[in-house]
RNA sequence: GGCCCCGUUGUGUAGCGGCCUAGCACGCCGCCCUCUCAAGGCGGUAGCGCGGGUUCGAAUCCCGUCGGGGCUACCA
């Protein structure tokens, strides 16, 4: 190739927002607790300096594509309110954003760097290389690829052992690349001298260090954080963007998020990794955000001077700043996240409860699909009643279940069953009989003015068994409570009588007397 | 092995030479409230990896050491 046909590289021409970020996840299976960590910082920062926040799909390694992947990617990220501006389902200035639909951008960045011998042919088979690393570590010595190919023509090299029909190209590292470069978490960062790198895969598809510097160029993008794992390879994308004649953007490397046992969080040894786990358990989406924001990043202090661990997306992205966070790789301990959900459980309306709950209990088959107008106001009124009893929505179905099921068909816990004591069919009996005499006739169509309140079932109970029977609380109304919900632990007796109606009340406490 | 990043209670963090007998939150423990369990209120437990310096003074600065992690692929 001479001179003159040297490839062109595009320029960026006007691309919308002040600054561009950008998450670019690989769909090579479940989403990744870590692509929602850096998405919403890059968020964060994009919001606030009022930017562009894209979505690039980086799916060059095709032997661990998975086809559904992408969509769930989508999916998760949108659950959790972290959308982007461009991407591939929304579109954009810079489309395609899919790396396997840019193969074409990628060729004559590639020509170029051949055709300026910054980067060569290499015959070399898999077999080969992997011989040679083997020898380099065996013999301590640093691996690298030894440069077999490097100025020799294809015929010269196929008369030498190790060779393969179909070439990569490789960049051709000069000895003085830069290897130090400006973090905006971390400061002056060096980083390891790379080797010669391969850019263009076998198969013609890019690797991640050309595609990612294209495409990052060519998009626009000003701020590269990532997490930390990139900084070993950093200097190979620098010499890129010099090599290509282009600024190279501002960097910022997250800490990455640990297993317990501070390895890099895995999907292999934690299921909080993937993504769609939080979903399933019961967490809501913004307490899983308001608890990332807080990993490797110190919350805001209240006036009182405790800290502010309970806020919003908006005011995380408000108060942003890169040099705050800590470069120290947070361990993902899910503690503080089960008490943060129970904080938005308890913060949401009833309603808005009851409805986040419907799902979780038409999975258990405690209500149908389309439930009635008067289950739906029976689940609003349990809601009430077990909204400070969760850590996870996931935690409502057996709650919830003993409102909704025939009294014949409630079942009584063995541990409920064996804590009875002797006086149980007494204090049975004598609870029938009080409540037998509240009036649950309201005059109004509702019922709303009957008689049949917790209030009046509490004095009812609390005459005739504390003050009647002379029984503790605490052992007066434990048989009730199994009778009514068949098991130990429930939400507020009362109430929940109340809820399931006279008629349900004494039907339970009839049923458990006669296996007394 | 080589190179790089990092090191404050169990976890997340504050601290950026004296305000630190190291603060806050979660967790844990106890007490209160109470019909169970929660929620809520009050109190308690536990930490600067180690060793040298520098300095009147170090969690804060320097060096070393130890420890953890990452990268070292035709994976991202």
């Amino acid at each position: 190739m001479s001179e003159r046909t040297l490839p062109e590289i595009p320029t960026v021409a006007d691309l919308p927002g002040k600054v561009r970020l950008r998450v670019a996840p690989s769909p090579t299976g479940d989403p990744h607790v870590g692509t929602a960590y850096m998405s919403l910082f890059n968020l964060a920062f994009a919001r606030q300096q009022g930017g562009r926040f894209l979505l690039r799909i980086e799916d060059t390694d095709r032997a661990r594509f998975r086809a559904d992947s992408e969509q769930q990617v989508f999916d998760t990220l949108e659950w959790l309110g972290l959308t982007w501006d461009e991407g591939p389902d929304k579109g954009g200035p810079c489309a395609p954003y899919r790396q396997s639909e840019r193969l074409d951008t990628y060729r004559p960045y590639v020509d170029r760097l051949l055709a300026e011998s910054k980067a060569y042919e290499c015959w070399c088979s898999t077999e080969r290389l992997t011989q040679m690393r083997e020898i380099q570590q065996k013999t301590k010595q640093p691996t690298g690829y030894d440069r077999l190919c490097l100025g020799k023509t294809r015929e010269e090299r196929a008369a030498l052992p190790g060779f393969s029909e179909t070439p990569v190209v490789r960049m051709l590292i000069p000895d003085d690349v830069e290897l130090e470069f400006d973090d905006l978490i971390r400061g002056r960062v060096s980083a390891p001298r790379p080797d010669d790198q391969v850019i263009l895969k076998a198969d013609g598809f890019p690797t991640y260090h050309l595609a990612v510097v294209v495409d990052d160029h060519e998009m626009g993008i000003t701020h590269v954080v990532r997490g930390e794992e990139w900084i070993s390879s950093t200097p190979k994308h620098i010499l890129l963007y010099r090599w290509f004649g282009l600024e190279p953007p501002q960097w910022a490397h997250m800490p990455l998020l640990r297993n317990t046992d501070k390895s890099k969080i895995s999907k292999r040894k934690n299921p909080a990794a993937r993504l769609t786990w939080f979903r399933e358990q019961g967490y809501l989406p913004e307490a899983l955000v308001n608890f990332l924001a807080l990993l490797a990043y110190p919350p805001a202090t209240n006036e009182d001077g405790t800290d502010r661990e309970v806020f919003s997306f908006d005011e995380f992205s408000a108060g942003f700043d890169w040099r705050k966070v800590n470069p120290v790789g947070p361990i993902f301990d899910l503690k503080k996240l089960d008490w943060l959900n129970g904080v938005y459980i308890r913060g949401l309306s009833v309603g808005e409860l009851a409805s986040r709950l419907l799902p979780f209990l038409v999975d258990d088959g405690i209500v149908g699909d389309n439930p009635s107008l008067g289950e739906l106001a029976r689940l609003k009124a349990v809601t009430a009643l077990v909204q400070t009893r969760m850590a996870h929505l996931s935690e409502a179905p057996p709650l919830v279940r003993p409102f909704f099921v025939p009294d014949d068909a409630l079942e009584i816990a063995e541990d409920a069953r064996a804590a009875l004591g002797d006086n149980a069919a007494e204090v049975i009996e004598a609870a029938g009989r009080a409540l037998g005499d509240i009036d649950d006739h309201g005059t109004s169509v509702l019922g709303s003015d009957s008689g049949w309140t917790a209030e009046a079932i509490e004095t009812a109970l609390r005459t005739a068994i504390v003050d009647g029977l002379g029984i503790k609380p605490k052992f007066a109304f434990g048989p009730l409570r199994t009778a009514v919900s068949g098991a130990r632990i429930s939400p507020p007796l009362f109430e929940s009588m109340e809820i399931l109606g006279k008629t349900s009340t004494l039907n339970r406490l009839a049923a458990l007397l006669a296996t007394l």
